[in-house]
DNA sequence: CATGGGATTGACT
DNA sequence: GTCAATCCCATGC
């Protein structure tokens, strides 16, 4: 796999949300071809850059090209890839992956028996990386991850297989957020069936 | 120092 | 459709 350098990261986010389709995830082993990203950008209040440089945001505003790992819901550890300059907090969440590798050890790490004693039935290979927790908890990154470097820390994402050189590309609202639900700022390849739900709705 | 909300998921009604 | 789980951290007193 080819791992995208920092140049590929440096610029406005919503031409790398849309570029890192096809684009493939990889995490000790077990990998992935990107399906669904989102753009989130310190101009629109969706981000957690709109309230400025904190803790939190330090990776937001920091080198682009590196993993920003952060929990939501104080559940599940979301990754997201730094864009713009040094200075501009700007990121693209991973919303969803097609597995390819390692597809072992993504049911291990999703199966019922792997999560805190709840019972449930195995998840389908549509299932196994259809959503940005469900994607980390496959290939078991964490927040650890946070801040590591995308082309050569563990977590490495790799430019488009030749198979992924021209994917049909569908816009839309993002997901789960409260504000700027007006952006549309979710990019999915159409017609996958490991895009997250809701689907967009072609040509709207 | 206390509080509240969030870029989610899965189980249950 | 409804709801709980669970934790980081921004905000306000």
């Amino acid at each position: 796999m080819k791992a995208l350098g920092p140049d590929f990261y440096d610029r406005p986010v919503l031409e790398v949300a849309r570029e890192l389709i096809g684009c493939t995830v990889e995490h000790r082993g077990a990998a992935g071809v990107i399906v669904e990203t989102e753009a989130y950008h310190e101009s629109e209040p969706a981000c957690h850059a709109f309230v400025g440089l904190t803790p939190r945001t330090r990776t937001l505003f920091g080198l682009p090209g590196r993993a920003y790992v952060y929990r939501s819901y104080g559940v599940h550890a979301l990754l997201n890839a730094v864009c713009e300059p040094e200075g501009v907090g700007a990121a693209v969440l991973i919303r969803a992956l097609e597995p390819v590798t390692g597809l072992d050890a993504m049911r291990v790490r999703r199966s019922p028996a792997a999560r805190r004693g709840r019972i449930g039935r195995a998840p389908g290979d549509h299932e196994l990386c259809s959503g940005p927790g469900k994607l980390t908890q496959a290939l078991g990154i964490s927040l650890g991850e946070n801040e590591g470097d995308l082309a050569s820390g563990s977590v490495r994402i790799g430019a488009r297989a030749a198979a992924w050189l021209e994917p049909n590309v569908l816009e839309g609202a993002r997901i789960g957020i409260t504000r700027a639900v007006d952006l549309r700022w979710r990019f999915c390849v159409a017609g996958n069936p490991h895009v997250s739900r809701p689907r967009p709705v072609p040509g709207r």
